[in-house]
DNA sequence: TAAATTTGACCTTT
DNA sequence: AAAGGTCAAATTTA
């Protein structure tokens, strides 16, 4: 067997036990950060799996789908790093959520995953004991938002829901403020960024603060020299531990509430990283929430290896990727 | 009463 | 042709 199968077969290994992890640990609220990981690893081994079996080197090996998921990449992507454009380009990935059930009452559906959905269709599946609901992001019609998801209840496990994500999120859901009122954060980053808060603790390596620019116009998005010898000084500076402190509606903001394009260009990047590339921007904001000032990091992604520059400021947060991607919060 | 859900019809894919 | 997915009118809910 050849390396990349020797991974996959791990990879899914690991999958199942993540999985297996999951339903042990219940609904205890105790450890509800801990089931925050478990489908963070999941999600991350799945994609690992994907990025391998879609490879040009690996043949795709029916094993993999032997688990729990079917694999998100055998028909998503034909090589690394070129999009087939015969297949639309869909993004899939499941989960399996467990039921909160109340005292008494059985609540028949899964617990709220932080975006709003409106269902759209139900339908009876040959061979399963229970209907397939289909649902569509709410703001579909108003910000052409395409994610989907279906939702299933386990044959096995009838507190178990099979929930699979189409499509990724480009809408930006804001509760209007109040006129004169600074906008609040979106809920969803809050939680986000909650969790990732609580969770993690991660290494950054510090920087003398810049001179906070108060208020001026914003920076816009583009690699400056500073930032490049800001980077070329850090490469000497040790390394800090920072623990964790909550993110709090002071620490972040979400673009202004206009209707400009800017808006949701920047936060669909975000998004995305709901689920792309999760660990990496969990490192990134996580650190941001710790150092609770103005502060440059460096780091090294788990997941490619490569190494991205991160400038944060609570005055100005502006967040650049190595690789181009960008991200751009305003407060 | 506007928004969300239900549900049978219709469309698409295999 | 049949199973899965979506539409949209009717109905329910907040």
């Amino acid at each position: 067997m050849e390396a990349a199968g020797w991974v996959v077969t791990e990879l899914s290994h690991i999958k199942k036990l993540v999985a297996q992890l999951e339903v042990h640990l219940g609904e205890s609220p105790d450890l509800c950060n801990c089931k925050h990981l478990t489908s963070q690893i999941f999600s991350l081994t799945e994609r690992s799996i994907g990025i391998i079996t879609s490879s040009d080197f690996c043949q795709k090996r029916s094993s993999i789908e032997a688990g729990l998921t079917p694999s998100p990449a055998s028909d998503v992507v034909d090589a690394p790093f070129k999009t087939n454009k015969k297949r639309k380009m869909m993004e899939k990935r499941t989960h399996q959520v467990r039921v909160t059930s109340g005292s008494g009452g059985e609540p028949m559906t899964p617990v709220d995953d932080g975006h709003s959905w409106r269902k759209y269709g139900q339908k009876e599946i040959l061979g399963a004991k229970h209907p397939r609901g289909y649902y569509r992001c709410t703001h579909r019609h108003s910000q052409g938002c395409t994610a989907t998801k279906q939702v299933q209840r386990s044959d096995l496990d009838p507190a178990l829901f099979d929930v699979i994500y189409l499509g990724t999120h480009t809408c930006v859901h804001r509760t209007s403020p109040a006129a004169g009122q600074p906008p609040k954060p979106n809920p969803d980053a809050r939680s986000f960024l909650q969790n990732l808060s609580a969770n993690l603790k991660v290494k950054t390596e510090g920087l003398a603060r810049p001179a906070s620019r108060r208020s001026g116009a914003p920076p816009l998005p583009r690699r400056s020299a500073s930032l490049r010898r800001r980077r070329a000084s850090a490469s000497h500076l040790s390394a800090a531990r920072f623990s964790s402190v909550p993110s709090t509606s002071e620490n972040w903001g979400v673009s202004p509430a206009t209707s400009d394009s800017n808006h949701v260009a920047s936060f669909a990047p975000f998004e995305a990283a709901d689920w792309r590339a999760q660990s990496e921007y969990q490192e990134v904001v996580s650190a941001l929430v710790a150092a609770g000032a103005p502060a440059a990091l460096r780091w090294t992604s788990t997941t490619t290896s490569s190494t991205s520059i991160f400038q944060a400021s609570l005055r100005d947060p502006l967040i650049m990727w190595e690789d181009s991607s960008l991200l751009l919060f305003s407060s």
